[in-house]
DNA sequence: TGTTAGCACTCTACCATGATGAGTGCTAAC
DNA sequence: GTTAGCACTCATCATGGTAGAGTGCTAACA
């Protein structure tokens, strides 16, 4: 990987990944040699592209096309060539205030993220909520429904809140949902949910509950209502954007975008990656592994507060894409909403 | 409007768009005499499509192609020629296993009855969620977030729930919101929207309310949690489904159809119209208006339990649509929400 | 030794051409 | 009223030929 390119050989890599992110067409030497004052003569250009295709940087399509950058050559790009300049305050304070958040509940914020998002950046924006399971205790409340159903409210420290409907013992009175409810807000308000899961199955375990049924059947149904849910909340903004792209302009690649945009499923696999690191992180769909994402990068950051509750989110678009452009953008709108979840806590 | 065929020309007519339905091909006078046995030469069965194309029914997509079947073609075949056969008793059995809704809450059930629908009729499903307004009181409950910002949990009837977050002074201590909820469930439970919004309203013109601070706040908190919710709720399911249909081939097409699919615009205004009717209605996309979803039609019903609650659901799809398997589906499963959100209640 | 001009070569995109075939409209005969 | 026959139309497809862009190679040059 620690491959070496001489500067001359790095600079015209460079303007070969600029040209094509900005036309999407191969760029030939000729074009380079006259657009940028290398001082070089096409034909020089030629035997650099020679070797930098060699070496896996660059493909092309065909004998008399240009060069296109490959999948190596854009990692190379980014890794090495790519300044991403931040924000100016200026330019900041413009992105913040297109975000409006006054008195949004979390779904909506993470839906109006991504639309902003995907706005700016004019690619498809994605949010993944935070997990259940990442989120801190707050509170919790009972609502019967017909037939001894619940409808189970949790809300978050951050102000995520979750519904979800259970079974339970219909004889359940009013009075009896109000002190469960008002015990499990006492005891476990301020825990992450895994250590209100490890508290309710020690509590359970203990002697002294066996004498306090009312105890125990608040224990069993947070238990019940606490449990993983399957469902990971993504969002997709801006789907039509993607089918703007060049790349994805044959009914065929429309048609595959379309649908792995629309299961979520590899979506949510590379969200989840990219969940543990810090930072803005580029994938470039490789050809390999997700084929239905080929020819698509995805720019993601992962957002968080204090307390935990950790969510990524970031834009999907072809692997040609304005990398110094969209990069800052991510960034910024990461740090952003983990600062409005922050907020959100007091 | 009232024009009448006589018996060969509606047969013909029929026969023209049952094949095209079937094979998104013009359909020729040759295919017609040959594969129904109307003991018909192809001359004879010209003379008559010449004459439906003059009446409007047929056109032809240039000289030498076959005949399809005009949106007023469409039609006719909708209003006069169709026979929907009910289900038997047996498909409708199965058609029930396919939906699993125990346990689940008013959005989930939604977004589940859309993806079902979808994957049994092989189209689009869309399912537009009770108004808020429609609905009937249930239950209320107040959660308090961070500087005087309170999250309202509302559940209607019907076990539909919906959050929001409103602002409300700070002051407000948890005691307070308790006795204040109490106080809206008590007063305010099985009443409409509308009759409860009335209600606070007289209430807070009131004189003796004047002396009841508590009792003021809580009338000016419901007012602000039942503020209509400026977005309505579609689910739309197998998007995708729409770009496998040949009418919606090319990359314009399958771009406008996403993008309508998306923004939801135009199918919340199409639901809308729909609300009002009983039974199943059938929308063609005509030429003029909407021209984001030229092309496609609507199979639609409404879904409502007995103390209001009205949703709309359907699948949209191109208009030459298996309308005679579709309309049932539609039906059916209206019917099948509707006594859902019944039995919902008690 | 690195750079460059020149040139033959390759390949795509584009356009015109012509053949094929499906389907119609018309006419005349039944 | 129905039908056979035939000329006509038009989309589709394969073919071929051209223009243009870009390369690779070679030989000359600094």
């Amino acid at each position: 990987m620690a491959e070496e390119l001489n500067d001359r050989s790095q600079n015209i890599l460079e303007v070969i990944v600029e040209d094509y992110i900005a036309s999407a067409e191969p760029v030939g030497s000729r074009a380079i040699s006259r657009r940028h004052s290398f001082n070089l003569s096409p034909a020089s250009v030629r035997n650099v592209m020679s070797d930098l295709e060699e070496m896996g940087f660059l493909c092309s399509p065909h004998t008399s096309a240009g060069r296109i950058p490959t999948d190596k050559g854009f990692h190379y790009y980014i890794d090495t060539l790519l300044q991403v300049r931040d924000l100016s305050k200026e330019e900041e304070s413009r992105l913040q205030k297109s975000y409006r958040f006054k008195d949004m509940k979390m779904e909506d914020i993470m839906q109006e993220v991504g639309r902003v998002m995907s706005g700016l950046s004019n690619y498809t924006g994605l949010v993944m909520a935070p997990k259940f399971a990442s989120t801190v205790f707050r509170q919790i409340e009972f609502v019967r429904l017909s037939h001894g159903r619940l409808l189970v409210i949790y809300v978050s420290e951050t102000g995520l809140v979750q519904n979800k409907v259970i079974t339970a013992d219909p004889s359940l009175t009013a009075r009896d949902l109000e002190q469960i409810s008002q015990y499990l807000n006492r005891e476990m308000t301020g825990l992450s949910i895994p250590k209100v899961r490890e508290k309710i199955a020690r509590e359970l375990k203990a002697e002294r509950i066996r004498y306090d049924a009312l105890q125990q059947q608040a224990l069993e149904l947070s238990s019940a209502a606490l449990q993983e849910k399957t469902e990971d909340l993504v969002f997709v903004s801006g789907t039509s954007l993607m089918l703007e792209q060049p790349e994805f302009s044959t009914p065929e690649r429309m048609k595959r975008i379309i649908h792995a945009l629309e299961s979520k499923k590899t979506l949510i696999e590379l969200l989840d990656r990219s969940q543990a690191a810090q930072g803005v992180q580029v994938f470039i769909g490789s050809r390999s592994e997700h084929t239905e994402i080929e020819g698509c990068s995805l720019v993601t950051a992962s957002f968080s507060s204090k307390k935990g509750a950790i969510g990524t989110l970031g834009v999907i678009g072809p692997v040609r894409m304005p990398y110094s452009q969209v990069i800052p953008i991510v960034d910024f709108t990461a740090q952003l909403v983990s600062r409005i979840l922050e907020r959100e806590v007091e």
